[in-house]
DNA sequence: TTTAGTGGTTGACATTTGTCAACCATGGGT
DNA sequence: ACCCATGGTTGACAAATGTCAACCACTAAA
């Protein structure tokens, strides 16, 4: 069984930071998060002890410190809020999202670039 | 000051169903949300509170029973949680979770010229 | 060896959210 | 006059989340 995890706003942070670089160290993590959150050492370690529970991280004795690797892919947990939040919001449908923002005017002409790029692709994808 | 709402996922099921038809009562509310859920009238009733304290509804004395509205608009509320979902997920970037999905697989052929339609407009839009 | 950092952990506490069971009021029926 | 169905409201409770202050252990420097 393979649960799904469901991360909060916060273990998001944690998380996030992690994916983009691990292994890393309590003292670490929250030096990368001073400007975000300045949560304390006992903050970020409560965030990774309910992770761990969670089956999100694991540590390895490193010397001194614990070292926190994340052991979830970012991708199966950004699918899983993402189908979430979907449905939440726009009744699971993406084009409804897009629609959305676009009529919100909060698409630069970048994005739209970069939109019509991943959609070719996507296109293109699938035929032998 | 119009302070932004923060839903949570319950009180966007009993929003969805206000924004998609009002005034509604707590009884319609009840049994619109029997297979979903199958809260009781006491939880519904707690979650029409608490929306009211955030400001995100209002109600009118309708006879027997009271008729509730939503007082903000489903776009602002999409948007404010779209904000803070592409945050927290995909560093802010739109297409970053387009491309997410794209690589899922998660995307019919169908949504992909939906999308295209939806981008076609957008870029049409702001020429005079 | 005394002390000042470093890192680790415990034990709370306040808030938010999900979820009622139970009780109260009232207006029709019988 | 009495009772039940309908609607409204109260008062909890448990789990999840955000947030430490305080305490303990160990080491390297003074």
């Amino acid at each position: 069984m393979n649960r799904s995890i469901r991360l909060s706003e916060g273990e998001w942070k944690i998380m996030n930071l992690l994916w983009e670089n691990a292994p890393r160290t309590i003292a670490q993590l929250v030096s990368a998060l001073k400007e975000d959150t300045g949560w304390t050492k006992g903050t970020v370690f409560m965030m990774l002890s309910r992770l761990g529970e969670k089956g999100a991280v694991r540590f390895e004795e490193g010397g001194r410190s614990k070292l926190f690797y994340p052991t979830v892919k970012k991708e199966a947990a950004a699918h899983q809020e993402t189908e979430s939040f979907l449905s939440r919001v726009y009744g699971g449908s993406l084009s409804l999202l897009v629609a959305s923002m676009a009529g919100q005017k909060a698409l630069s002409s970048q994005e739209i670039g970069e939109l019509y790029a991943i959609l070719r692709e996507a296109e293109s994808e699938g035929k032998p």
